[in-house]
DNA sequence: CTGAAAGCGCTAACAT
DNA sequence: ATGTTAGCGCTTTCAG
């Protein structure tokens, strides 16, 4: 009928009816059903979005899906994973609700069930790689952005370079392989050194450990992200060492923790902000009938922000 | 048809059927739609909850209330507040899924509204006291909260203490209260000094800058949450005052990243855990028709997590 | 244990 | 500019 009509603000209706009929929407409290109206059109306008509801990185990601779906006409479907909530429930549940396009950040699904996904509506992978052209990946250029963080340290004098790495977690693996190109490029490959990591401050204060039961100490230290860094940090002070006099420290995100002035952490920047827009702008073009306009993958460059941790070797082994 | 029973795991097919049709749905990739099946039932088994995106202590409240859904057997359905898509808005997307109760982190939202709402369907408020029997509150005992820590302050030998406070905030009026009656009780009346602060760590910078332009200097500081103490150290750090030996500072929340060892914060700890499965507990009493099993109002017990950023105050002023 | 019919709240298409 | 009809995909109710 025409509440139809005046509640979804198009036009058809007189100006006199539509008033009253806000007016006794307004009185009865009435809120269209969001179900029933997607139930019955063709296009869903949903856009569903999974995230790690404890990773800052993801909330800026986030935060930058909404306004640029919200710019587009989308609404968004978060799906969140947490310690009891698997990412494949995630996802189900987004499937269940007729997204159009799936948005997954840093997903840790297999490949093969990506492509599995990719079949069935259009997926945009951010911050992980996976070269497959049926989907579409928004990413951080990782081994650019590692190359700088060693470059870093070269410059500042650093020789013995370690990285406390993000084991299986996205994007791992381009670091751990942009960490063994730069120091093979700055012809260091005799102190490469790689311990096992991962995304959290345990993960990053655990491998810390680890390195300093081994001699000679790694001077530098490229962490897999900015939580990892903290850990990494962490361990540093209560092992009595002093960064950056004794060890330097880089991170990678530039999550809103690293600029607090007590972590002041060097790092690598990702912009969230940019890779929000992208994301989104990849998944609508893929929903576009006229068929994908930008390249499959999108991949952004880092920037390395220079802060408190990093600074030149001590005298000793410089 | 037979379809929907199996689909639903429930009895009334024979296991020769029931396998062929789970077979069948798997070659298809049939996934039930979500929103056919909430229109037609009567209960729609969905919790509404909305948070900021960006607050680490929402993040931990978020992921207990998932938990606790779950183990209720409810769906929950995440509603952010970011920089572009205001509580109301939120709000009113969770109205329009259908959601059978609400929950509410640390609203903005006018009394007023708030009351209208809950005339409509159950509403839960996590972290703000209203007083109103007409919906549920879970929080933090704001007032002891803070009286732990002016406490701890006054056995360190403080005296001149201040308080960067929460502006309009949830629970910010009950802190400044706890605050006054804190130092009142132990005899500091004429060393009150509250600064208007915020809930981000640019807040606490802000404030903490106006607070170091008059004499004499406050040797202690309680932060409204631990994100604003963060902005407190890191102006601390930049006038060149060392904590604690020249300053001490208390946060609010025990968030995670209080507990990093480059911010070591002593701070007030609220149990996310808790409040989240108390929270989806009120909901929930309200929904099952015997009526409200709870008190209205549930308040948690905090604790004083004492940290490295708390010591006694410089002997100039003791 | 399996099938058929009706209807949840909405909107697209058509008729007035 | 307004009213009518049908049907989205599911579940509930009732028959076989």
């Amino acid at each position: 009928m025409l509440v139809s009509l005046v509640m979804r603000g198009r036009p058809g209706a007189s100006p006199a009816n539509r008033e009253r009929v806000l007016q006794v929407a307004r009185e009865l409290g009435y809120v269209p059903d969001a179900r029933a109206r997607v139930l019955r059109q063709e296009r869903t306008n949903l856009l569903g979005v999974t995230f790690a509801v404890q990773q800052p990185f993801h909330s800026d990601l986030v935060e930058g899906i909404y306004s640029a779906a919200d710019t587009a006409g989308y609404e968004v479907v978060l799906s969140a994973i947490t310690g009891t909530r698997a990412e494949a429930r995630a996802i189900e549940t987004l499937l269940a609700e007729r997204c159009e396009a799936l948005i997954l950040l840093g997903p840790q699904t297999p490949k093969r069930q990506l492509l599995e996904l990719a079949e069935r509506l259009p997926v945009t992978v951010v911050a992980r790689g996976v070269a497959d052209p049926t989907l579409d990946v928004v990413r951080t250029a990782d081994v650019r952005g590692i190359q700088l963080a060693v470059d870093h340290l070269v410059e500042l004098g650093h020789t013995r370079i370690a990285h406390v790495d993000g084991g299986t977690a996205p994007g791992a693996a381009q670091r751990r392989k942009g960490y063994r190109d730069a120091m093979r490029r700055h012809g260091l490959a005799e102190f490469e050194r790689i311990v096992h990591g991962g995304l959290t401050d345990d993960d990053g204060a655990r491998a810390t450990r680890q390195l300093l039961t081994t001699l000679p100490p790694s001077t530098g230290i490229l962490a897999f992200n900015d939580r990892c860094a903290t850990g990494v940090l962490d361990a540093l002070f209560r092992a009595r060492l002093h960064v950056p006099d004794n060890v330097s420290v880089i991170g990678f995100d530039d999550a809103h923790i690293a600029a607090f002035s007590h972590v002041d952490l060097t790092t690598v920047r990702q912009d969230a902000k940019v890779m929000a827009r992208l994301a989104v702008d990849h998944a609508l073009s893929r929903l576009d009938a006229d068929g994908p306009s930008l390249a499959r993958e999108t991949v952004v460059p880092p920037t390395l922000v220079v802060r408190g941790t990093t600074g030149p070797p001590p005298p000793s082994t410089a």
